[in-house]
DNA sequence: CCACAGGACGGCT
DNA sequence: AGCCGTCCTGTG
């Protein structure tokens, strides 16, 4: 564990609200100078803009330049991929405008299946809340500056947590489907290795299903959000129908329509960049 | 105190 | 196959 540095020039795609704040992390936090702090496996990583730098400070095992250049995707292209976008329709150009800085990261498969199992029918508060107290309480904790920091748990240190103990954090009803979760993934009924090397998306999908407490909208924001990357999935939830029906199918009741057409206009219009469009119109619309 | 917000799931049609 | 009530907690 070291501290290190790493500098590189500002990019017109990386702003920290924008990565932060569009609902795709729960780990990182803003700091009283506007920075952001936030743990990536086991290191302890800030992010600043200053002048004309972005600075990455932390503390890590590995070599810092390495970390972030895989978790913030620094070598993806989101320039060209905003020129394919805006190119689609007005609605699209604004948003990318309102989200120019935003950067899908690559989280690590397992927190991120924990972490939307949680985000059911919960808001981004108290899902935060619940990530950081199960972080503390079996994580591993790393000090930094004169604060702790807390690991995400991996599976070997999550398999023996009791329904109980979780129902004790806050979990509430998700209590018993982060149990079985853990349960099928540490005695290997799904392996997540095997999700990693596996390139075809709808059988990865189909493996997430099988997950308790994964439906499909959890399972397209595990293969948007986490390592897996695939840009062409469309999870839906209450914001994104709302901004579909708004902008394209004017619905008086967006309660009535249906996901099948919502995925079916997804598909036709941003094809497979569906969801980085779609990460573009539901940060817009919840920010407006 | 009540209404509401937020997805998965199982039972029902 | 689609619809609907229930699950839990925090907020207004």
């Amino acid at each position: 564990m070291q501290e290190q540095e790493y500098k590189i020039k500002k990019l017109d795609s990386f702003e920290l609200k924008d990565i932060f704040e569009c609902g795709q992390c729960f780990r990182w936090n803003e700091q009283k100078d506007g920075s952001y702090t936030g743990v990536i496996k086991d290191a302890i990583i800030n992010v600043k803009i200053e002048d004309e730098n972005i600075i990455f400070t932390g503390k890590c095992k590995g070599n810092i330049e390495d970390i972030v250049n895989y978790y913030f995707d620094l070598n993806t292209n989101y320039e060209e991929i905003k020129q394919k976008l805006s190119n689609i329709d007005e609605y699209l150009k604004t948003s990318i405008q309102f989200g120019k800085g935003i950067r899908i990261l690559n989280q690590d498969l397992w927190e991120t299946i924990i972490s939307f199992i949680i985000s059911a029918n919960n808001n981004i508060p108290r899902i935060k809340g619940i990530i950081e107290r199960i972080s503390k309480r079996y994580g591993n904790e790393i000090q930094w500056n004169g604060e702790k920091y807390y690991t995400f748990p991996s599976i070997e240190q999550m398999k023996n947590v009791s329904v109980q103990e979780y129902r004790d954090l806050g979990l509430g009803f998700r209590d018993i489907r982060l149990y079985e979760t853990t349960q099928m993934i540490s005695n290997g009924e799904i392996k997540l290795q095997s999700l990693k090397e596996n390139t075809n998306t709808q059988q990865v999908r189909e493996e997430l299903l099988k997950l308790s407490g994964v439906g499909p909208k959890v399972a397209d924001c595990i293969l948007l959000f986490s390592e897996l990357k695939r840009y062409d999935v469309f999870p839906i939830d209450v914001w994104v129908r709302r901004v579909m029906n708004e902008l394209y199918i004017k619905e008086d009741d967006e309660a009535k329509v249906s996901k099948k057409k919502i995925e079916d206009l997804a598909e036709k219009k941003f094809g497979n960049l569906k969801g980085l469009a779609q990460q573009y119109l539901f940060y817009w619309r919840r920010e407006n």
